[in-house]
RNA sequence: GGGCGUUUAGCUCAGUUGGUAGAGCAUCGCCCUUACAAGGCGAGGGUCAGUGGUUCAAGUCCACUAACGCCCACCA
């Protein structure tokens, strides 16, 4: 970190440094104080890498963690990475299908090894990544879902639901994907409507010459395991053939009419086919009227009935020849276009079966009902809370979670069976053994957990669980968890649910959600869509042609990637700048709107990059003037300008906002006010006014003193107030001004966030510097409209000017005369001495330049008259008001004494500008 | 079928307890003024999706409507 600082801003240069400086020096490490501050990543998976959301997501912690480190507790950003089972066991297989091995031909353990190496080989990426985005995280403490401590948390979890018998084994209809050959949870079925089709089929009455029932099914193939067809107790047409039976097509089966509710008179025939064993409703009127569940597919969901033609055939080629036979048969009534909700996948997009297996679930009733009442009661806050609803509304009706997967990579179900099938669960063999009996011989269950299971845990586990830790007394409950609305039911409503059961007290106290990142069009990013930014190549910038290479590379659907090319290179015909870690994370807060997804857009982040530009140089300004000079650091009398009191007086108000934003989660609201606060006061306004006295000869040494070691000390507290947003740049410059602001300390990470000294709010320098303001913005104003050099300086003339205005004016002529650029202002003492001129209106006061080679009478008018209509469109307004009897009688007094005010200054102006006007067109008719 | 969200300047978005609309980017004009052209100064631009209601007063509260989006749900 170097005190020469270049004139341009360039984060390739300092970023990587500053963040390799900070881990050697383990500054990440937490400081011990009394109060903590803790919260858990989302963890990602461990062999991924990092997306835009990611990036959104990380600065917010980030965010939040520097900010309540500074403010002095100890915190803890505990980060690790999820094993995610069904994701990176399909990556693996993947990968070895390219060699053409499968996983069975390498065996159980073997494949577990392939994955290992994998993440050994892949799980560094996503890690370097939070690196790069200037994540302050104690790395030592970086735990991983299959580490050794928390795959101990698992089976403890395990074992004792199932000791409450909240976890049990039974034989179900299951969601199964017949690709991956594994149950999944509803949470992982996507259903779409799609197109299909309603196939009428008769089901002849049996005994019954050419006398039909005629269902309606969208799945034909499953008539072979049909047991019953349903008809509604109330539907006249049928009542008389409830308690017959039907000849089941294409077998030798007979099956009952029954009558159900199920059956809705309303759709197709009324009459339903009944398959318990195929379909989610169908198994529950099984139930009811104890029908036979009829498994007619095998886990390929290839039709599995030895001895019939479609044994062996996919379900849907099966579909269309036993369609083709009950045509030739004559037992198809009609076929009609249908849409249909089809269930897939989400990893696989396969249309998932409802299959009957045996499987674990948790039974989670009793627990959701505790974790419905701590978000009822308050002890959890959803933010933004509209979140309570959609939570409510799953957890009120909340189904048992399928937990087992029949994949390879996971944690493996801790249960073992005996010869004769009888389970025992335990912690470990040993234990199964011991419970057993000796001698017996036991066979794990070859099942693993649900990925989400271990996550559940995440809160807890990864700060030592079930030991009682000194981390675990220190940080749980953790404060909140910063996560997007995706996963709420996925992972946070299992937390609260498992964290209440086990630790007695809720994981977090808020949840934040935040919306999802979008490219600038409103698209989900995506690969298959081409459309994906890498955080890092905003980062670090990416050449056109590397841009493509990497959005058409390795695509499902290869015929994409003309199209995405070609609109990548009309996006990017230049590629992407670099623009900077600080500069992305800037964006992220400044879009962090609560509930609202956010759409991407690279003009903004190229504006922070500007704000960053913009710090710099103010930076390199402070330090030109006050390197090697005395900035008041060991004492010596301190005289403070007008323009020193207004800036130290609106810091004292930002530092207020910025925590209230900080502490309401509105990173937008803070930006913005950090943002205006540096550019549009301390550099358009400040800096310019302290040239004043800086290049002043006759100003006093302690008037100097007074201005550098204002100029220093507000931009040193600003850089602080900046540092939980951009983190880089904020240590950089931090770095070269310390010691002339007079604080000493190793990082500004350490350094407390300011806190405002109510004795230091001058509302007399803001009114007074308002008025500084106002007088030369509005000769600017004039400079403008008449397209005057602003190198020109104008002669200036005050008329009618009150005691007030000549108070200021004695006391601030020096700013208006060097930074207004006046060539002189003389005080007019009668209203008719005044020539011809443009007139700009402060109050009462005029700002007079009197026409001249610059000035031209008839823009002048144009001028004037602008300025007429927004006064007379202003008196409109409020005399409208005010002459509404109504208005006067029942609005506050303050607001109509404010309407009352606003009239008369509007009515001034008009005045003033009528005056104004009538002058100038006197002149030009001259 | 339920539930939720969004609709404000050309674009992306703010707008706290109702007091008469703001920012950034883009646009237009003038400036290479000794921190910064990744800059300075000035300007233009909005019937706040629509209708109705409450109120002295509605972008803000209520009801309905429309468009878009998301989530949940077994209609075969």
């Amino acid at each position: 970190m170097s005190n020469a600082l270049d004139n341009q801003y360039q984060p390739s240069k300092i970023e990587q440094a500053i963040y390799k400086a900070w881990e050697d020096r383990n500054a990440f490490a937490a400081r011990d104080a009394d109060s903590a501050y803790c919260i858990v990543i989302p963890p990602p998976n461990v062999t991924g890498s990092l997306h835009m959301g990611h990036a959104f997501q990380d600065t917010i912690m980030d965010l939040l963690t520097r900010y309540h480190r500074m403010k002095g507790d100890q915190t803890l950003w505990q980060v690790g990475t999820d094993h995610a089972g069904i994701a990176t066991q399909m990556v693996v297989e993947r990968r070895l299908a390219a060699d053409n091995i499968s996983r069975h031909d390498l065996g159980r353990e073997k494949f577990i090894e392939k994955i290992w190496e994998w993440k050994a080989e892949s799980g560094g990426t996503i890690t370097r990544q939070l690196r790069r985005m200037g994540a302050a995280i104690d790395w030592t403490r970086e735990r991983f879902t299959m580490d050794e401590g928390l795959s101990e948390a698992v089976e403890e979890v395990f074992v004792r639901l199932y000791e409450e018998d909240l976890i049990y084994r039974g034989q179900r209809l299951v969601n199964w994907d017949p690709v991956l050959h594994t149950a999944v949870s509803d949470l992982e079925v996507e259903s779409a409507e799609e197109n299909g089709s309603l196939w009428h089929l008769r089901y002849p009455v049996s005994g019954e010459q050419d006398t039909y029932l005629v269902v309606a099914t969208t799945r034909p193939e499953t008539l072979l395991g049909d047991s019953a067809v349903a008809v509604n107790p109330e539907d006249e047409r049928y009542k008389h053939l409830i308690g017959k039976t039907v000849d089941l097509p294409l077998t030798e089966r007979q099956i009952p009419i029954v009558a159900d509710e199920h059956a809705d008179p309303e759709f197709g025939s009324g009459c339903v086919k009944i398959t318990p064993a195929h379909d989610f409703n169908d198994y529950e009127v099984g139930k009811r009227h104890d029908l036979p569940l009829i498994n007619v597919l095998d886990k390929n969901a290839s039709i599995d009935l030895p001895g019939s033609d479609y044994h062996g055939l996919d379900r849907f080629e099966a579909r269309k020849r036993m369609v083709a036979d009950l045509q030739e048969m004559g037992l198809v009534d009609a076929i009609k276009d249908h849409k249909l909700m089809v269930p897939r996948g989400d990893r696989t997009g396969s249309v998932i079966e409802p299959y009957l297996t045996d499987q674990w679930y948790v039974k989670v009733e009793p627990l959701a009902k505790e974790a419905i009442k701590v978000v009822e009661d308050g002890e959890i806050k959803f933010v933004p809370e509209s979140w309570n609803t959609t939570y409510f509304n799953w957890m009120n009706d909340i189904q048992d979670w399928c937990i087992s997967r029949q994949i390879w990579w996971g944690h493996r179900i801790p249960a073992w069976y005996d010869e004769d099938g009888k389970v025992y669960v335990a912690r470990n063999e040993e234990e199964a053994q011991a419970k057993a009996g000796a001698g017996v011989t036991l066979t794990q269950d070859n099942d693993v957990l649900d990925t989400w299971f271990s996550s559940a845990l995440w809160p807890f586990s990864t700060l030592g669980w079930p030991e009682k830790t000194p981390e675990l007394n220190k940080y749980y409950p953790t404060n909140v968890l910063v996560t997007g609305f995706d996963i709420i039911f996925f992972w946070v409503a299992r937390m609260i649910m498992f964290g209440l059961k086990f630790t007695g007290q809720v994981p977090f106290r808020e949840v934040y959600i935040h919306g999802l990142v979008r490219d600038q069009e409103g698209d989900k990013m995506s690969k298959s869509k081409g459309n994906v930014l890498d955080p890092i190549d905003l980062i670090d910038g990416i050449d056109l042609e590397s841009l493509v290479a990497k959005r058409t590379k390795g695509l499902m659907q290869p015929k994409m990637a003309a199209k995405i090319e070609k609109q990548t290179r009309k996006q990017f015909p230049n590629g992407i700048e670099s623009y900077g870690t600080d500069a992305l994370r800037f964006t992220f807060a400044s879009q962090a709107t609560l509930g609202r997804d956010i759409r991407f857009d690279l003009a903004r982040v190229e504006g922070y990059r500007n704000f960053c530009n913009k710090l710099w140089n103010a930076s390199r300004f402070v330090l030109m003037n006050t390197e090697g000079r005395d900035c008041g650091q060991n004492g010596g009398d301190i005289e403070l300008s007008l323009a020193d009191r207004w800036i130290i007086s609106r810091l004292q108000e930002v530092e207020k906002e910025a925590a209230e934003q900080i502490d309401g989660y509105r990173f937008d609201q803070l930006a913005q006010t950090l943002y205006s606060f540096v550019w549009d006061e301390y550099c358009s306004w400040y800096v310019e006014l302290t040239k004043i006295v800086l290049n002043d000869e006759t100003a006093s040494e302690a008037q100097q003193r007074g201005t550098r070691q204002t100029l220093v000390r507000v931009l040193e507290t600003t850089l602080r107030l900046l540092h939980p947003i951009m983190p880089f740049i904020t240590e950089e410059l931090w770095q070269s001004i310390k010691d002339l602001a007079g604080v000493d300390g190793d990082t500004i990470m350490n350094k407390e966030f300011p806190t405002p000294d109510a004795d230091k709010i001058d509302s007399q320098s803001v009114t007074e510097m308002k008025w500084v303001q106002n007088v030369i913005t509005g000769v600017r104003n004039i400079r403008g409209e008449m397209n005057i050099s602003p190198s020109k300086a104008l002669p200036v003339l005050l008329n009618n000017a009150s005691q007030h205005d000549l108070n200021n004016l004695e006391q601030y002529s020096h700013y208006l005369m060097k930074f207004g650029r006046f060539e002189s202002i003389d005080v007019l003492s009668q209203e008719s001495a005044a020539p011809e001129s443009a007139t700009a209106l402060v109050g009462s006061l005029k700002v007079l330049i009197p026409l001249g080679s610059f000035i031209d009478a008839e823009a002048e008018v144009v001028r004037l008259n602008k300025e007429l209509e927004k006064a007379e469109k202003d008196i409109a307004g409020v005399a409208g008001r005010l002459n509404n009897p109504a208005f006067v009688d029942k609005a506050p007094e303050p607001v109509i004494a404010k309407a009352r005010q606003q009239l008369q200054e509007a009515e001034t102006t008009k005045a003033a500008l009528l005056e104004q006007l009538e002058r100038m067109t006197a002149f030009i008719s001259k």
